[in-house]
Parts: structure tokens; C-alpha cells; sequence
DNA sequence: TATCAATTTTGATATTTATCATATGGTATA
DNA sequence: TATACCATATGATAAATATCAAAATTGATA
């Protein structure tokens, strides 16, 4: 983790419009005082499962992934997370410990904002409560629906949702370096790691997509679309 | 679906506390003219998916499913509500469609709050934005809770689980007549009807439980627990 | 009451998925 | 350099779960 200074004001930042753009400016400008910034590499925590909730956060660049140990010491990745994902809003609100680890799986750039402050200010100003509201069902849509699609497919189906997802959703280019290991893909949609990778030879073996290493290569998109609806 | 008058003022209503207790009493004789209090029997519709969202709903009294119809036509049951559980948080705030339907599955009291009302007094009072920030959060911690336990759990360990839900979350005795059939049970936990039915049999020829149609009778309690856990 | 449809039940069987074993290559570490 | 430890990989087998079929029961309805 490294302090950074990528953005020097609030007022400038290309994700502001999202979240903060009908903010007052002098309440802007208390967040913009009061904001940390922090690198993050691949591998690193940025929070875990039982600290204490102290910040608003707000992924700016990057991507993470959130995960869940469970009593057995079985872990469970409940998502993955872009910038503008909001995935800081799951629980800031209502708990004081967090229930879940987030991770950076790519080089990641985050703004922690005092806990207090984002309350402060949510109590002062509606407009910007109700934003808030609106991201944190678009949030949790997006992830029952991704969790409701993955529980109805097979083995096969949901390792072509995850590579679909990947192309799709998070690199938009049919080939891409996979940011999770093959365990870290089975804790992601329910399976065990040797049949991410059984499946995976299966799917390069039919020259469905090749395979280097972490490397993706997606030949034939059409039947990956047809795996995942219908396998 | 019949129109009643249960609760004369908004100001004596039970549940007023856990929700509008700090609302400006201007606001809350707003709300209390403009709410509209409806009765549902079991099996009836409260929304459907792809219905508008026009109103912020409320359950005073009863027990709510919520479910997904997916692509294939087969159903995938979210969540049950009870009173308190502010389902309907879920995705009022973003969406203008439901992305499932809730149904009643007892007799159930819900009251209907225009959603432009709602929305106008969270603009004015960020208080109330808070807390409803408070409890969309916890309502999907909730949620996912459940559905992280139920993932990691084998068939039997499922049927553990839900049996002791309705148990110790719902009706709070040993003793009670399941809401819902084995089928909306398998689309609740992700099996398949025979086998929840086959499992039931099994606790019963095990004496864990004692079966009489849709009245259980949970006889071994611990033994259930150690299931749920383990199993 | 008679009839139809849906739910519950059980058994047999097929399919899917997990588990266990083993091997290989890479990477960190002493 | 040697060692240990992962991640990836593949095969064989076991276990879990789904599917198919058929019957009994219940509930709704004409």
C-alpha cells in the first residue's frame, strides 16, 4: 500500500460526476481536505473481514474482489469490483465491522473518506442521500442477479458466464490476462478448483478459447454464449 | 387483496419506531394521508416482475416471498420477509421495474407510500435518508448472509438450515405449519423438490422432526443444529 | 359427489460433481 | 543449490444430486 496524491482536488476528479456532483462546494471541499488516497497492488488487502468500519471508500482505478471466510475456513468470493461499482456501500451504513475482505486483484487506487464526515454531510443533504440510495440498490442488484444466474447453471455454463463476464463486463476485448486464480474463480461461482481447470482444458480442447497461463484467448464467443444460457 | 384501514394514524403505528420515529411530524401527516393499507391473503401477489415502481411498501403484519422468474421459466425464491425486514428497500431507489415479484405466503398487512412522496422527504431530511441507508443495508447483509450459509451447505445441511430459519427466526417455537410447499422450499435453497421431500423423510424416520403435511414438529433441535453446521 | 389437477411420496437409475492420487512447473526461501 | 510450497493439470473413483417413473394423497371445482 502507498499513500498516493493522483488527484489534487475533488473538484477535478473524472468520477466525481458519479457520486459527488451535486454536492455543495463547500461540502466538497471538506472531503476533498479530509480524503486519503491509497495504491494498492495486486494480492494486498484493503480491508478485512472483522475491521472496523472507519471510511467511506471509493474505488477509483483497479479491481477487487470481495471474499468471506466462513466458519469452516472455507473462503467465498461474493464479487468482483469495478470502479463505480460502489462496493463500499454494502455495509458502511449499518454495521460497524465489516463481514467481508476486499482485495485488490489488479494495481488499485482508492479514496478513504471519513466515516463521520460522509454522515454529516448525508444528514445535511437529501439530494445527495438519495444518490446514495440510488447506488446501493444498483449495487445489490447487480450482485443477486450475478449470484441468481451462477446458482441455475451447471459446472459448464458457469465457467462460460465467467469468462463471458471478464470479456464483457471488466476487460471488453476477447483476450485478457485472468486477474483470479483457478481457486479463486472456483470460490467465485461454487465449484472446486480441479473442475475450473477440467473445464477450462475442455473448452480449449474444443478450440472454444485458448489458454496461456493466466492468459484468456475467447475464439468462439457464440458458443461460450451458448454454454452459459443453456449448458 | 382487500383495501383496509387497520391503523388510524400513522402516529400510533407500532412499527412507526423502527423507520419514521425521527420524521418531522409535518412529514408524517403526509405520509399518513397519502398511504394506502392493503390486505393480502396467501398466494397472492403484492408486485410482479416487470411491474412499475410507484410506491414504497411496508410490511406491518405477515410473511412476504420474494422470487425471480429467469430466462428458462424456472423460479428462484430471493428471500422470505417479515415485518421489519424492509424488503421493499431492495430496489426502490434505482430501478423503475421490479426485478422480482413478492408474493404473500400468510396473511399479510402492508402499507403503500407514494414513491415521489417518499423520495421528496428524503431530498429534505437526510435524518431519515440515513437510517433508510441503514436499513437497506442491513436488509442485504441479511440476504447475503443466507445465501453464503445455504452455498457452502450439502442437501441435508440445507434442509437443517431452513427448518431451523422457520424455527428460531419466524415463529420462534418447535412447533409450526411451513408457509411454503416442498417445491417453493427447493427453489429456495437450490434443490430439487424430491429431494427436499426425500430429506424430510429422512430427519422423520431419524425422529429429528415429526411431519404432519405442512406442520413440523422439530423434535431434536441440537441434532438439526449440528446438520445445519457440519452436515 | 365425481373429476381433474397439483402436490407429496418413494424407488430405481443416470448424471453431475467432488474427492483422492499423482505429476509437473514455477517461485519463494533457507 | 536444495527444499518446500503453491498453482496447474489429468485420471480414476466415489459420493452427491438430479432425473425419470409411478403411485398415493390432497385440494379445488364442476
Amino acid at each position: 500500500m502507498k499513500l498516493i496524491r493522483d488527484i489534487n482536488d475533488c473538484k477535478t476528479c473524472a468520477y466525481k460526476s458519479y457520486l459527488f456532483s451535486n454536492l455543495q462546494p463547500e461540502d466538497l471541499s471538506r472531503v476533498n481536505i479530509s480524503r486519503i488516497e491509497k495504491e494498492f497492488l495486486p494480492g494486498e488487502h484493503i480491508v478485512r473481514q472483522g475491521d472496523k468500519i472507519a471510511s467511506f471508500m471509493y474505488l477509483r482505478k483497479g479491481l477487487l474482489k470481495l471474499s468471506r471466510e466462513m466458519e469452516d475456513g472455507k473462503n467465498q468470493i461474493i464479487s468482483i469490483a469495478r470502479p463505480l461499482d460502489f462496493i463500499g456501500l454494502l455495509s458502511v451504513f449499518s454495521e460497524s465491522y465489516y463481514h467481508f475482505s476486499i482485495t485488490a486483484i489488479e494495481n488499485s487506487t482508492l479514496c478513504f473518506i471519513d466515516l463521520s464526515l460522509m454522515k454529516e454531510i448525508i444528514r445535511k443533504d437529501g439530494i445527495f442521500a438519495l444518490k446514495l440510495l440510488e447506488n446501493m440498490s444498483n449495487v445489490n442488484e447487480m450482485i443477486m442477479s450475478s449470484w441468481l444466474s451462477i446458482n441455475e447453471k451447471n459446472l459448464r455454463g458457469r465457467i462460460a458466464y465467467i469468462l463471458l463476464f471478464f470479456c464483457n463486463e471488466i476487460y471488453h476485448t476477447e483476450e485478457y490476462s485472468l486477474p483470479v486464480s483457478r481457486k479463486e474463480i472456483a470460490e467465485l461461482i461454487h465449484m472446486r478448483t480441479e473442475n475450473v481447470i477440467r473445464i477450462l482444458s475442455e473448452f480449449r480442447k474444443d478450440k472454444i478459447i485458448e489458454i496461456e497461463g493466466k492468459l484468456i484467448r475467447v475464439l468462439e464467443k457464440d458458443k461460450l454464449q451458448q454454454i452459459a444460457d443453456f449448458g
